[in-house]
DNA sequence: ATCCAGGAAAACG
DNA sequence: CGTTTTCATGGA
């Protein structure tokens, strides 16, 4: 089988990468293999020390999805502003934000909003399962995530039997809107954040928090700062006081923490989101 | 039964 | 304009 063989400048978890709740379509077994499905790939990998060994996808295509060919130390130095953020890097040692495939990265935050992680899950997966190629992978079968025009050509019928609630019309109206998923992911790629993120908004059932989810995990744009309830409450106890507890997250709530989080953890303060996200006691 | 979950859109005042 | 209500689903 094939492996890597990690540097000690690759500081990396497997656990902490994939289990910290950014991706949605891998699966961890007792014995600590991962199995996940990437594109039109189904990927066994597991980690042994600084060996990687894996199965189903080529080293390069490996290296790319984790992010392994940058170095993590300058950016968790440069966001470690403060004794809290410290000791969630602390805890989550070798988290890593994943270069997700863009287009079932953003049905999956489509499908995330109001609910919780294993109800995205099943989503995806009935999705996948649904619109999706069927794909062989050590007798077992899995199956691929559509491409846009699979799930707008069956004119919403099946889409509707996918348990999906009030966001059906959002996942088949943003399907239909981007015919051409090459084209849409060079338009966002090539603008900057806030442009991005004006773009990504227009989309039906895409807010602020969907956006900025989408543009760390599928388009790199480490300034975003997903707000969600959890990341909420922990500004509100250990950053920003003043915040205001009313129940609704306010547009103007939303622009405070964002702000905050870039002047007070930089250029990289998505990194710092998603360890708070991981470190979050629950 | 009631509340909550990696919210967003529509309705309201 | 800012604020409140509704939305579908399943787990606790």
């Amino acid at each position: 089988m094939p492996e890597i063989i990690l540097s000690h400048n690759q500081q990396f978890s497997l656990d902490q990468t994939l289990g910290c709740g950014q991706v949605f379509r891998w699966d961890r077994t007792g014995n600590g293999w991962w199995y996940g499905v990437v594109g039109e790939r189904v990927i066994r990998i597991r980690k042994d020390g600084s060996r990687l060994i894996f199965k189903g996808a080529p080293s390069s295509l490996i290296i790319k999805y984790f992010s392994l060919d940058l170095d993590l130390r300058p950016i968790l130095t440069s966001i470690d502003q403060d004794p809290f953020i410290h000791a969630a890097i602390n805890q989550c040692t070798g988290l890593r934000l994943i270069r997700q495939p863009k287009w079932e990265c953003l049905v999956s935050y489509i499908c995330s909003t109001n609910s919780n992680i294993p109800m995205i899950r099943r989503r995806i997966a009935t999705i996948a399962q649904q619109f999706g190629k069927e794909i062989t992978f050590e007798e077992k079968t899995y199956f691929s995530f559509p491409d846009p025009f699979a799930i707008s050509c069956s004119g919403g019928y099946a889409i509707s039997d996918c348990k999906l609630g009030y966001r059906t019309p959002y996942v088949l109206d943003t399907a239909c809107k981007i015919a051409d998923v090459r084209k849409w992911e060079d338009t966002i790629t090539a603008l900057p954040y806030e442009d991005a993120r004006r773009q990504l908004m227009k989309l039906p059932g895409v807010g602020p928090k969907a956006a900025d989810c989408i543009l760390l995990f599928a388009f790199q744009k480490y300034e975003a700062f997903p707000v969600d309830v959890w990341i909420r409450r922990i500004m509100q106890h250990n950053y920003i006081k003043t915040l205001s507890t009313s129940s609704a997250l306010t547009t103007k709530e939303y622009e405070t923490i964002r702000r905050f989080a870039k002047s007070h953890f930089g250029e990289y303060c998505g990194y710092a989101q998603e360890y708070l996200y991981a470190a979050r006691e629950r």
